[in-house]
DNA sequence: GTACTTCTTAAAGTTAACTTGAAGTCAAGA
DNA sequence: TCTTGACTTCAAGTTAACTTTAAGAAGTAC
C-alpha cells in the first residue's frame, strides 16, 4: 500500500498541504505516521476528507465535523446525536434558504427602481418587504 | 427638526452606537455635527441607515454599499453602474441560491442513511453529489 | 460637589478557516 | 559537496463586520 506525502494528498484531495497540517492542528486529521519528521499517510486518509468536504458543503463547521468524526461516528449509537445534528443543520438550511431568496426578491424589485430617485426607492423597497415580514 | 445622539439612532436602527461609529471611519456615514465633541444626528440618518440595511439584507458588503451611496447615487447618471452592480449580486444570488439547495438534497440524502456505516454513506453521498454535477 | 450616565477615542479582540512567512531539516541528484 | 526541492514548526497575517476595553470628558440629578 503506497504511502503519500502530504503534498500528494493535498493534491488529490485539492486542497493545500497547510490546510491538512491546519486540519490536524484542530484534530480533523489524526496525527500521522512520520519518515524522518516527514508525515506519510495512507491513501484512507483521501475518503476521510472526501467525508469532510462533504460534510463541509453540507453546511458543518470544522468544529462540527470533528465532532461528528470523533466523537459521534466511533460511538456504539451514534444515531440520536447525529440526527439531532443533520435536523438542526437542516432547519438551518431552509432559513438560510429563505434568507437568500428574499434577497433576491429585494434585488429584482430594486432592479425596476428608476435611475430617479434611487435611494428612495431602495428605501421603500426595503420599507415594503419589512411590511410584508419577509426579514 | 430634533437631532439625535448616538444612543438615540442607534436604538431607533437597531445597532449598537459602536456600530454607528465603525459606519463613520469606514465612510459608511458622514461625519456627523458636534456638541461638545459629542455626535449629532439629524433625523434624515435614519433612512440612510435603512438603504444600508437594506443593502446589506440584499447581501451587498459594506465596501460596495459604500460605493453605491458615495460613488454611485451622487453621480449625475448612475445607470450603467448601478444595474451593473445589481445584476452582478443577482447572478451571486443564484449560484448561492443553488448552493444552499445543494446543500438541503446532500442533508436529506444524508439523513436516510442507516447508522451502520454512517461515515462510508456520507462518503458515498457526497461522491453521488459529485457525479450528479451539483457540486 | 459628587455620583451617574452617556458620550469620546484608539487600540485590541472576535470568529472561521485558512494562508503566509521565516528559519531550518532532510534526502537525492550532478 | 553543493544545490535543489519538499518538507518541518511556529507565529503572525488575512477578511468582514463589528465588539470590547480602557481611560477620560461632559452634562444632569441631588
Amino acid at each position: 500500500m503506497a504511502e503519500l506525502t502530504i503534498s500528494q494528498v493535498a493534491r488529490q484531495a485539492g486542497v493545500r498541504p497547510s490546510t491538512l497540517r491546519y486540519y490536524e492542528t484542530v484534530g480533523l486529521l489524526p496525527n500521522p505516521k512520520r519518515i524522518s519528521g516527514q508525515r506519510r499517510y495512507a491513501e484512507s486518509i483521501l475518503s476521510r476528507l472526501a467525508v469532510i468536504q462533504t460534510a463541509q458543503q453540507a453546511g458543518f463547521t470544522l468544529t462540527e465535523i470533528r465532532i461528528l468524526l470523533n466523537d459521534i461516528l466511533p460511538s456504539a449509537s451514534p444515531t440520536l446525536q447525529w440526527h439531532d445534528l443533520v435536523q438542526r443543520k437542516l432547519q438551518e438550511m431552509n432559513t438560510l434558504l429563505q434568507h437568500v431568496q428574499h434577497m433576491k426578491s429585494l434585488l429584482e424589485d430594486v432592479i425596476h427602481c428608476g435611475d430617479v430617485q434611487l435611494a428612495d426607492c431602495i428605501y421603500s423597497t426595503g420599507q415594503k418587504h419589512k411590511m410584508m415580514g419577509n426579514d
